[in-house]
DNA sequence: GGGCGATGTTTTT
DNA sequence: TTCCAAAAAACATCGCCC
């Protein structure tokens, strides 16, 4: 009896499976609020996706554009090529929280399980026959496979399994990136080039490593670069090994008929957004550019573009700091005053704990919340100093409270810290930030009130200043010292013109997208940690840059690069081999 | 035409 | 009977102020 009323292969399922378990979905949740929230997003893609839709025919009827449009494609097609040169492998957990969790309790292997109570986290691959997936409520779940048994999340079980996946594939790159807490991309380029093994058998025995390591099973992709050998890694998931060869023709072959959505980035909404455009696969996309070139941004054309080209980034990019910890909360549903404030001193509670255990203070606080109807909102603030005090986090939060002007149910509440530094490692404040403050301390204006439409930005001047860690005066003198104001004035001068633009800049300067020999056209040399920036006369990078200079007091490389997109960091923090480093990464692990 | 800060959207695990 | 998470990041967009 413990078989699905109907199986769903994923994308090789019959399409009654799939229709079914749609059907049953719908029963089960039509008339709610998040479904009616969701309906209306849906029309509001549509609408998107009309106005788009008429863009595109006056530009059907332009032959002089489609000329030149086409022919901008055309170079663009003949600059890039596919390059090989390096190798890259991702691996990737097999249903990673269920696996853990079946590691202490074997007896429930063969039936279907998820992790999660209110959402599934992840479900093994017996709940999945039944259509049971990650990001579904536990109660649709239920109505799909009726026998699955639920296990609550134990966040630190997985962080530290986690730790031991990630200690083994270090070995083969010691600078591999990370999304989460159960997938690596590795460049193996350098490992092969000294061993000589075959990727495939390299792999393979990576594979048992990790196998004996854990008890757990990992799925691997290969290809010339991350995003190829990311989505190889679920051809023969789970517990399998894909290997897309080291060729321009086979990268090709392998994209063609790969529906887009798969292409990492392109989620949800995109995906609708272009199938209601009438494009599906990657070859699609190749054979009709030119009209995503004329409906979208020059930076999603180019990175949907490139992607579907196989053309992406198959160097790393230097590690970076958290920029933001934040802690949210969802609860049944709340309307009074009294509950909203008592959950800013909850909420900030937790995140003040959460920061501490971190060792990090950060000076811009933002408020999350989520109506009953599902609808998001947020009020965020710059603080004049550095804190990680739950009672300092939780007066600023009220403030934002006030600001929000809330009049309805709320669901859930957060708040985010973000521009963060180390708490041991002096305060010191951004170039920027220190500027402007400058700025704000000569007027001696108080926004004691800040208004909503008044200012753009909410001054919030702390009214209490006794929970403060670290006292003004030790700010103040922790301003940047390490740069002389004649330093400070020519870096400002050195930032040119910006480049954010909405139309397609003619500029062909055939940008090195991705792939390994990038020349540094426009870069400027930083004072503090003295390297080069790549920062193509993009001020914004070059700030961050600075920024996180003087804030950590790491030194950090920015690497600019238009054809990918930059989510890939790595979000994880990775012990390093037994060196004084290693000591903080691991903490950084622990709790 | 910027730049900047706040806010909202989208994606990922 | 009802019931839809949490954390982090990157982009896009808007309004204001030069
Ligand atoms: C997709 C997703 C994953 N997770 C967690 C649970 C997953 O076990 C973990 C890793 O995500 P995934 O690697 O996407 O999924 P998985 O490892 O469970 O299954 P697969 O065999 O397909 O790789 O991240 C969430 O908490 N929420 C999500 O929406
Ligand atoms: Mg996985």
């Amino acid at each position: 009896m413990n078989e699905p009323i109907f199986h769903y292969y994923g994308n090789k399922a019959g399409v009654e499976g799939a229709d079914q378990i749609k059907q049953v979905i719908d029963d089960a949740t039509r008339g709610s609020e998040y479904y009616k929230r969701q309906q209306e997003k849906r029309q509001q893609v549509l609408q998107k996706v009309n106005k788009m839709q008429m863009e595109l025919d006056s530009y059907k009827n332009n032959e002089q554009k489609i000329k030149e449009t086409k022919e901008i494609i055309q170079n663009k097609v003949k600059e890039f090529q596919i390059n090989t040169d390096r190798i890259w492998a991702h691996f990737d957990m097999d249903m990673f929280y269920v696996a853990c969790e079946l590691l202490d309790k074997p007896e429930l292997k063969d039936k279907p399980v998820a992790v999660g109570q209110t959402i599934v986290s992840t479900a093994n691959y017996v709940a999945r026959k039944f259509g049971v997936r990650s990001a579904m409520p536990g109660f649709v779940a239920k109505k799909l496979c009726p026998e699955i048994i639920f296990i609550p999340c134990h966040f630190e079980k997985y962080k530290s399994v986690s730790n031991i996946f990630m200690t083994i594939l270090k070995k083969y790159d010691d600078n591999l990136e990370s999304m989460g807490l159960d997938e690596a991309n590795l460049d193996l380029t350098e490992y092969i080039n000294n061993s000589q093994e075959d990727p495939a058998i390299l792999c393979e025995n990576i594979r048992k490593d990790i196998l004996l390591a854990t008890q757990l099973t990992a799925s691997c992709g290969v290809g010339p670069n991350k995003m190829i050998a990311k989505l190889a890694s679920e051809i023969n998931k789970p517990n399998g090994l894909h290997v897309v060869e080291q060729s321009a023709t086979a990268v090709l072959n392998f994209l063609e008929k790969l529906p887009i959505r798969k292409i990492p980035g392109i989620g949800n909404i995109t995906e609708q957004i272009l199938s209601g455009l009438n494009f599906n696969t990657c070859k699609d996309v190749r054979d009709r550019a030119d009209e995503l070139y004329v409906i979208f941004t020059p930076k999603t054309f180019e990175y949907i573009f490139y992607s579907c080209w196989g053309v992406a980034r198959n160097y790393h990019v230097e590690f970076e700091d958290q920029h933001s910890i934040s802690c949210q909360r969802t609860f049944s549903s709340i309307s009074t005053q009294r509950e909203f404030e008592d959950k800013v001193d909850y909420i900030a509670e937790k995140l003040a704990e959460e920061m501490q255990s971190e060792e990090k203070v950060g000076n811009h606080l933002t408020l999350i919340i989520k109506t009953s109807k599902f609808e998001i909102r947020s009020k965020s603030l710059q603080l004049n100093q550095y804190t990680n005090q739950a009672k300092q986090i939780a007066i600023y939060g009220k403030q934002l409270l006030k600001i929000m002007q809330l009049d309805e149910p709320i669901r859930l509440l957060g708040l985010k810290m973000s521009s963060l530094a180390n708490e041991k490692q002096i305060q010191k404040q951004s170039i920027s930030t220190y500027f402007k403050r400058q700025i704000d301390k000569s007027s001696g204006q108080e926004n004691l009130v800040p208004s909503i439409k008044g200012s753009k930005s909410h001054q919030i001047t702390e009214e209490n200043d006794s929970f403060n860690k670290m006292s003004l005066q030790q700010q103040e003198q922790s301003k940047p010292d390490i740069l002389s104001d004649d330093e400070a004035s020519s870096i400002s001068n050195q930032i040119l013109s910006g480049v954010n633009s909405k139309s397609h800049q003619s500029q062909q300067q055939q940008q090195q997208y991705q792939q390994k020999q990038q020349a540094q056209p426009k870069s400027f040399r930083c004072p503090i940690c003295n390297k080069e920036i790549d920062c193509k006369g993009n001020n914004t990078v070059l700030n961050k840059h600075i920024d996180r200079c003087i804030t950590q007091q790491n030194v950090i490389v920015e690497q600019s690069d238009e054809s990918n997109r930059n989510f890939s960091g790595s979000k994880i923090k990775v012990p390093s081999k037994i060196d004084s480093k290693a000591q903080k990464s691991f903490n950084f692990f622990k709790k």
